[in-house]
DNA sequence: AAATTTTCTTTACAAAAGTTAATGAAACCC
DNA sequence: GGGTTTCATTAACTTTTGTAAAGAAAATTT
């Protein structure tokens, strides 16, 4: 149950079997079914996710159209991430894509847990440059590559969500209308 | 010569009179004249830097193009940060806009002080967790906005940077051409 | 199984941004 | 101070993407 959540961790920082413990006894299991809002817009982003199983998705709310800003796999954390730092209205949305099996710890429960497992301040600290490097790579795809590349490049490293993710999802991800994103899939097909 | 970062830090985490010693040992100051590069492109950024005085811009560069990633004013913490964080080689530069005063740590001294002054790992999250937020902003606004409404935040977030930096430095930041900066600014005149 | 909704692609037209090139102004450098 | 480089704007033309609408295929619901 905490297995997939450690074996990420203990990539970042080396918990004791005690600090383990005092770990998951801070987080709750929870079962969501598919296409069930996590976060709302507008409102405090109170909990932090890790997928234990599952697809969620952060989006954006233009109008009354949604646009992806990020599609978090199994085994990541995962929240409307600046709501939650900030214990601000989120500006995102979270909704789960697939039916998912989440580990959940409020913000308050975190900061307690600072406390007791200092240790964990490393944790947060590293996962939060994680964070920042990923959405520094990803701004920089916005940045230097059109959105021919941008979907090449998504083609390559993310190719099995093809399968889970209906594809006018990943378009808005890629900053690109569905007609445009089937323009440059049919523009490739030939070459 | 350390007022400003304190300043900027005590918004953060409350160091004693000790710790902040501890942290001023481990800083040097460096006088850096106008269009000095700090950190060139494909090399590991082994420093970081909080300013003084002057101005920074982070750029990529794409064939013989710069594209500004990003302009830090006085009194922020400044580096190609993925690269400062992952100690890999930087796909960004760094230089100076103007003569610069800054103030200089290394990584490995930063490590080293993460030892000495523990609640410095707290400082660090913090300022990960604000850079994070930071880059989130950027690109919602890359995801959200059109170009136009782009300059027009910036214009109204940044306007004094427009007397300080050349505007094709500020149109590739916005993601557009000087041509186009230039069309929008014309369009908007009018209004 | 039929009906409904969602997803994906295509077409035609409009709007915006890129490209190239020319001009004048400003800043910079011996 | 004179010459050079850098910078901002404009124009003409091209390319790309957006918008709107319609139809086909797939998935979901009843």
């Amino acid at each position: 149950m905490f297995s997939a959540l450690f074996k990420y961790c203990s990539q970042l920082v080396s918990f004791t079997r005690e600090e383990q413990q005092i770990i998951e006894s801070y987080f709750s299991i929870r079962q969501v079914p598919k296409k069930f809002t996590l976060i709302q817009n507008g409102k405090i982003a109170r909990e932090l996710y890790f997928i234990n199983k599952g697809l969620l998705r952060l989006y954006y709310t233009k109008d009354t159209e949604d646009i992806t800003a990020f599609i978090f796999r199994e085994h990541l954390f995962a929240s409307s991430y600046d709501s939650f730092l900030r214990q601000a209205p989120s500006i995102q949305g979270l909704d789960t894509l697939e039916d998912a099996e989440l580990l959940v710890i409020t913000y308050d429960d975190l900061n307690t847990l600072y406390k007791k497992v200092p240790r964990m301040e490393i944790l947060a600290r590293k996962i939060a440059e994680q964070r920042f490097i990923n959405a520094q790579l990803i701004l920089s795809s916005y940045i230097l590559d059109s959105p021919e590349e941008r979907w090449k490049k998504f083609e390559a490293t993310n190719g099995d969500l093809l399968l889970r993710v209906p594809h006018h999802m990943i378009a808005s991800f890629l900053g690109i209308t569905p007609v445009s994103l089937s323009r440059i899939r049919k523009r490739l097909q030939g070459s």
